[in-house]
DNA sequence: GGCAAATGTAAGGTAGATGTAAGGTTAAGA
DNA sequence: TCTTAACCTTACATCTACCTTACATTTGCC
């Protein structure tokens, strides 16, 4: 499994102690994370995340302008990311509070820096798995970034994928389980006026399982649900 | 944010020590979990794995007849669920295979109750935070997104519905515990000039309640009140 | 412009969803 | 208790929504 695409998620470190926020953000660029940006009280912490987007925040508890605590519930009212708590030894009660406001994670301070890393990683894979640009199917593998299919069984060259095809297969992949409608299918491929689409989306799904499908006539993944849609089954 | 449904999701305790599986196992339950199942070896996680279709695993390291590692790789064949390690102290280089390998967490041994619950639901909510909705009856749920029943009694493959059976149960879903018509039903489902349909309605509500009941014959869910029309029972 | 690849169209075919009918069963009312 | 309309149940016929293929047309690149 790729997880390269985590590299680029932004992550938001707020501790006031100088020596700390170095270490974790050096910890952090060694590991190739491009986008780690430090904050060292709240109000910065709150400036930067209305510019940056956090897509993940390490936070101390204790800050010089108030706590951990009530900074991530703040920052939760713009964006449901992912919240893992640093504190000092001892403090069993503010871990507890911690993870009951919803956090993710915690560590106890000193803590070995490939600790660090890889919660931080089962964190990142867990919170935007759908967004791997490669989703396993039955019988191979979608690479959305190459637009490719992966056959496993003979893994011979990469089969491309064409624009609709591109874009039905994303579509589907979003909603991935759930029945997705024609309209809807129409919609993502032909955008305004969907209409009248309905055969030749037909020809791509045809198209599409032939790459995709063992037996393109007994579809396993991409599944039609008669009189509804289509939904396609991930692993 | 209400997480009850958490509670529902089927856990998988994998551990070779009778008084830690009677612990964790009674911790889970007393703190809600209702669906905790148990396993002492590889060999019974499999065995179970295979029909509980587990949402979370909670694995120890050293087993009687292999470790948690190769078991999580077998497991994670048949779905995609988080794994949580269980570690005895001191094992550093344990866990860090455990994260590289792709678990989401990890504790040592002997560890707080309290802690394990908050680890747990934390891994839980950011695994299954969007969750289909789905309503359930008495003897399974029904997921309109997927178009499924889930039987709950035997917890085999999920049961399509048809285009017309969809349309009629989100109808009496909508009215849910209130008497729907059949001319309402009927508009439903055949919109525009819904008329001559009553028998073919009555097949459909047959055809459904052979999905979602334990007795078609017996309705317990799908309910018939002579005369006025059906209703739908909700839990 | 010329070419190849992608996309759209049409027409015949098919499986599974839906409709139908006929006999059986149930429960409300007399 | 008897009657009867409303509803159940089953098997089977039908038909629609989708499949499949070949071919026509468009697009984009050299």
């Amino acid at each position: 499994m790729n997880l390269d695409y985590l590299k680029n998620k932004r992550i938001l470190l707020v501790d006031d102690e100088p020596g700390l926020q170095d270490m974790v953000a050096s910890i952090l660029q060694n590991e190739g994370f491009t986008q780690v940006r430090t904050a060292g009280s709240v109000r910065e912490a709150l400036t930067a995340a209305g510019t940056f987007r956090p897509e993940l925040a390490i936070l101390d508890v204790m800050l010089p302008d108030g706590d951990g605590f009530s900074l991530m519930e703040v920052l939760r009212k713009d964006g449901d990311y992912p919240v893992l708590f640093l504190t000092a030894r001892g403090e069993e009660e503010d871990k507890f509070k911690g993870f009951g406001l919803g956090a993710d994670d915690y560590m106890v301070k000193p803590f070995l820096p490939k600790e660090l890393i890889f919660r931080i990683t089962a964190i990142l894979r867990r919170t935007y798995k759908s967004e791997d640009p490669v989703v396993s199917l039955k019988y191979c593998k979608i690479d959305f970034e190459r637009a490719e299919a992966l056959r496993e069984a003979d893994p011979k060259e990469p089969i491309p994928l064409t624009a609709k095809e591109h874009a039905i297969l994303l579509t589907l992949c979003r909603n991935a389980g759930r029945i997705v409608t024609i309209d809807a299918l129409c919609e993502a491929a032909w955008g305004d006026n969907p209409y009248g689409y309905e055969n030749s989306l037909m020809a791509h799904i045809r198209r599409i399982r032939e790459k995709i499908e063992e037996n393109p006539s007994k579809p396993e993944s991409l599944i039609t649900v008669k009189g509804l849609g289509y939904k396609l089954i991930v692993q």
